[in-house]
RNA sequence: AGGGAAGUAGCUCAAUCGGCAGAGCAGGUGCCUUUGGAGCACAAGGUUAAAGGUUCGAGUCCUUUCUUCCCUGCCA
């Protein structure tokens, strides 16, 4: 990994800044799922202490539990460790320098650097100022340090309500920096705590625990995102008046994903109002959606780095994530046949009730993967969308009188079209060449298509979950006039059931991952039973007949004007 | 009375402290194939936001301008 990041800290590898240790960490609020995005800094994280020989602590920032909860605490670190990283016995949580910090702001009101301030929330707001204007002083800013302590003391005992008081740093209220118009260090806050419980009435704002935090955890580089840029003068500060060791906070842009939105409130709007079954819908961008989804820590991984590290805010295009769970599942996923929508074919002079076992290459990508016995019989389904009666050019599969190949089986040549009573083709009848038995001629006379199939009598129905792009727009929430779930794709999901599979996947586990052939990815999902199994379509093949189809429908190359 | 940041190909990023602006993805063309979907090859894509300056030479240094983003929670 080579980034701005990596140069800052082979410039203090060089200056001997920090003896050359490197110390990270990754520091989730318990208030959600983790999402795409904190898989990079996940990656980001960890991955810069692997390559610098050093360590990277997990620790969650449980410093408002008004919003934070168990169930997030558990679902973080089960991502994490999915991820493919390990903290060892490194898993902190802010709230175990609750006294710590307690004592700190002791030591910042005995010097004279911090005040109890009994403002009113209104008349804090009212006394900061704008962006344009300075802020006042609190008529309580100059408070005798004794006083102060006294009624920190009883903030801490419970002796006011929320809202009658709190802990501000005294630094500037002129400052252009917003952030350090003496910031509220601690304020009251009357729910328990899912760790400390009802110890604490009064809680560290995360400017105050952040630093210290990571100080005390001897963090060298103190990786955020950018909206911390304003931030970093208050950590700087809380640090050298506290006079502790003091890592160095560097921002980077977080990452941005196309057809998709990753904000927490918007993740959890798509959850409580159903627009997704929950955290781990597997269209829902989040590190246990994609997990469900099937993709793999390896593919989330290579992403992340492929997106880049930089002080640019940008959108990495959702085609790069299925790029690379392509590219791993080409060389891991074994193949296999399935049909999603069938097409009878019978193969008239196949005998009636002959079955054949024929050997299927598991996975071309990997000899070690060996091979499999596929039964072929009389009575097959083929994909539907593999045969045209009146075929355009450019269309090379089954038509009548044409000749395809079935995979891994026989040539085969279809000599007849039967349809009911609407004109809806229901049947194909073709006839098979014995000779050309395993898929090649020794005639040596080509076809230019091979199809997919499965034996009708032997085929294994299951359900599978197609899934498309969430929204229908590259950024959904880029309209200021419409709500972002205006933009959700209503085929985001299409159920087909059944589906019909080739029998060697019969025992297959949840969270086995396939490719059925010439179609797409697929994962065997939770929801599956012992007598029926569940897909869901991680991601399709590319598919340049369908590319070449809407070019044909399409020639100048533009966007067809949508009709109103 | 504002403060902080960022502008390089459609997108994401490079460019070894001034030395021929390069990659990946997407899009394009072609080859190949027992996955038409794997694989491979090729081409295209740029006034480095703009102007001025320094210099033999500027994406890089200086000045000015423009654009975009973040900051006025007792959230993180």
């Amino acid at each position: 990994m080579r980034n701005f990041i990596t140069e800052i800290i082979d410039e203090h590898k060089n200056d001997g800044r920090f003896n050359g240790v490197v110390h990270t960490r990754f520091p989730p609020e318990p208030n959600g799922y983790l999402h795409i995005g904190h898989a990079q800094a996940i990656c980001l994280n960890f991955g810069i202490a692997e390559q610098y020989g050093g360590l990277c602590n997990l620790r969650f920032d449980d410093t408002n539990p008004a919003k934070e909860e168990q169930e997030y605490i558990d679902a973080i670190i089960e991502d994490v460790r999915w991820l493919g990283y390990d903290w060892d016995d490194r898993l902190f949580f802010a709230s175990d320098y609750f006294d710590a910090l307690y004592e700190m702001a002791v030591d910042l009101i005995r010097i004279g650097k911090a005040y109890v301030d009994e403002l009113s929330q209104d008349e804090i707001r009212e006394y900061r100022g704008t962006l344009n204007e300075p802020g006042v002083e609190s008529p309580y800013r100059d408070r005798p340090a004794d006083e102060n302590l006294r009624l920190f003391e009883k903030m801490r005992a419970g002796g006011f309500k929320e809202g009658e008081a709190v802990l501000r740093a005294k630094i500037d209220m002129s400052s252009g920096n917003i952030n350090l118009r003496d910031p509220v260090m601690y304020r009251i806050v009357d729910v328990p705590h899912p760790r400390t419980g009802k110890t604490w009435k009064i809680y560290p704002m995360y400017d105050f625990a952040h630093g210290q935090s990571d100080s005390i955890e001897g963090v060298t580089h103190s990786i955020c995102t950018l909206e911390y840029e304003d931030h970093r003068p208050l950590y700087d500060w809380y640090l050298d008046n506290i006079e502790i060791f003091h890592p160095q906070q560097i921002e980077f842009a977080r990452l941005n994903v196309s057809h998709t939105v990753l904000s927490k409130r918007k993740l959890i709007r798509l959850v409580q109002e159903n627009h997704v079954t929950g955290w781990d819908d597997p269209r829902m961008p989040t590190i246990s959606g994609l997990r469900r989804r099937g993709y793999t820590p390896s593919a989330i991984r290579n992403f992340s780095e492929d997106a880049g590290i930089s002080k640019v805010k940008g959108v990495v295009d959702l085609h790069k994530l299925e790029y690379h769970i392509r590219q791993d599942l080409n060389k891991s996923a074994n193949r296999v046949m399935a049909v999603l929508n069938p097409l009878k074919v019978v193969i008239e002079n196949y005998p009636d009730d002959q079955v054949e076992a024929l050997e299927a290459i598991n996975n071309p990508e990997d000899e070690a993967a060996g091979t499999r016995m596929a039964p072929f019989s009389k009575v097959l389904y083929i994909e539907r969308d593999d045969f045209m009666e009146d075929p355009p050019r450019k269309f090379f599969r089954l038509a009548p009188g044409r000749e395809v190949r079935l995979r891994y089986a026989y040539f085969i040549t279809c000599t007849d079209v039967v349809k009911d009573e609407n004109g809806h083709i229901v049947e194909l009848r073709c006839r098979y060449d014995p000779a050309t038995r395993g898929g090649a001629a020794p005639d040596g006379r080509r076809v230019k298509a091979t199809l997919h199939w499965v034996s009708a009598r032997h085929a294994l129905t299951a359900e599978a979950r197609l899934y498309e792009n969430l929204f229908t727009v590259e950024a959904p929430e880029a309209d200021a006039e419409k709500d972002f779930t205006e933009f959700i794709n209503p085929d985001s999901l299409k159920i087909v059931d059944p589906i019909y599979v080739e029998p060697s996947v019969k025992s297959a586990a949840v969270g086995d991952r396939f490719q059925f052939e010439r179609l797409a990815y697929f994962v065997v999902d939770q929801d599956s039973t012992s007598d029926k199994l569940v897909f869901n379509r991680t991601v399709t093949l590319r598919d340049q007949w369908a590319k070449l189809r809407k070019k044909t429908a399409n020639p100048s190359g533009k966007k067809r004007r949508r009709r109103n």
